[in-house]
DNA sequence: CCCAATGTTCAGAATGTTCTAAACATTCGG
DNA sequence: CCGAATGTTTAGAACATTCTGAACATTGGG
């Protein structure tokens, strides 16, 4: 029963990994991340990462480097214990959204650049139909995180 | 003049298929598809891609059955020419946001599946707080979705 | 201070991805 | 039908990424 309980909690993990790398995160992230937000405490060491995930210490440090640098996780310390421990940082996915969001932006800008370079009337149409698209989601995903934004602080 | 016309024109294209390639589309698709955008005429046939891409014909075959598959782009001939020809359809870019927020149910659904298997309060949290955030983007993206089909019919 | 425990860096192994050349298949004009 | 032109498949080369072991650095208890 222990051992179904331990399948299943790895499955989950996976499935939940998974997911977050098809969402944009590095595989590493992803796994690490999920870990922490399955544990069953407040967060895990080093040495438990390790080992659940069967990955080198090495491996550990690669990943906070990047979680640590996008500020999703958090260090502390527990004592009795000199193992760095991690834990996830709340209202985080807010900020993760709106990274996701930014690339719109980016596009628009870039179908504008090349509207002002093309030259025949074919290219300038289907340039026109890029930029008008990503300038509507442009305005609609700034308005979105705005009500994001209403919702968050009301919640706290 | 002529040799700084198509330098700028290889920028454009260049910063035109990274920015494709950075909302999520793969090299070869952002590249070809970014080519088609921006030529000059209707389309471009296998060898004018092999020449502007300096690729391979294989490589033409690989993207043009991902970029076929995607229905994002077109084949068709042109009479005095035994060579296929390519060139993008229209309206495809609402279909293009639909599939990247699409993302979005997963990572909701997979926080709900986790979440039925939380067994400490810690893990619920952070997991409730997960499936809160997700659920709202995607009510919130569904809304966007709609106002895009509408906005898109009027226009028809 | 010292030393054991832990964390970081880094060079290279293992793995995965993308691209191509070449073989093969298909199409179409004659 | 034949043969040249074009398209597709495929095996492997070239390239990029990820992971690790080992050397090195750092930390903190005694």
């Amino acid at each position: 029963m222990s051992s179904d309980h331990a399948e299943r909690r790895a499955a989950i993990h996976d499935h939940l990994s998974l997911t977050l790398e098809q969402v944009g995160l590095p595989r590493a992230m992803a796994r690490v991340y999920s870990a922490l937000i399955l544990a069953e405490g407040e967060g895990l060491s080093t040495s438990e990462l390790m080992e659940a995930l069967d990955i080198s210490k090495a491996s550990v440090t690669n990943a906070m480097q990047l979680l640590l640098g996008f500020e999703l996780v958090q260090r502390y310390r527990v004592r009795g214990s000199r193992e760095a421990h991690y834990r996830v940082l709340k209202n985080k996915w807010g900020p993760i959204m709106a990274r996701k969001f930014a690339g719109i932006s980016q596009v628009r800008k870039s179908s504008e650049e090349a509207l002002a370079f093309a030259d025949t009337q074919a290219a300038r149409e289907r340039l026109e139909e890029m930029r008008d698209v990503y300038s509507f989601f442009e305005r609609e995903l700034s308005d979105v995180m705005d009500r994001w934004d209403n919702r968050h602080e009301e919640e706290r």
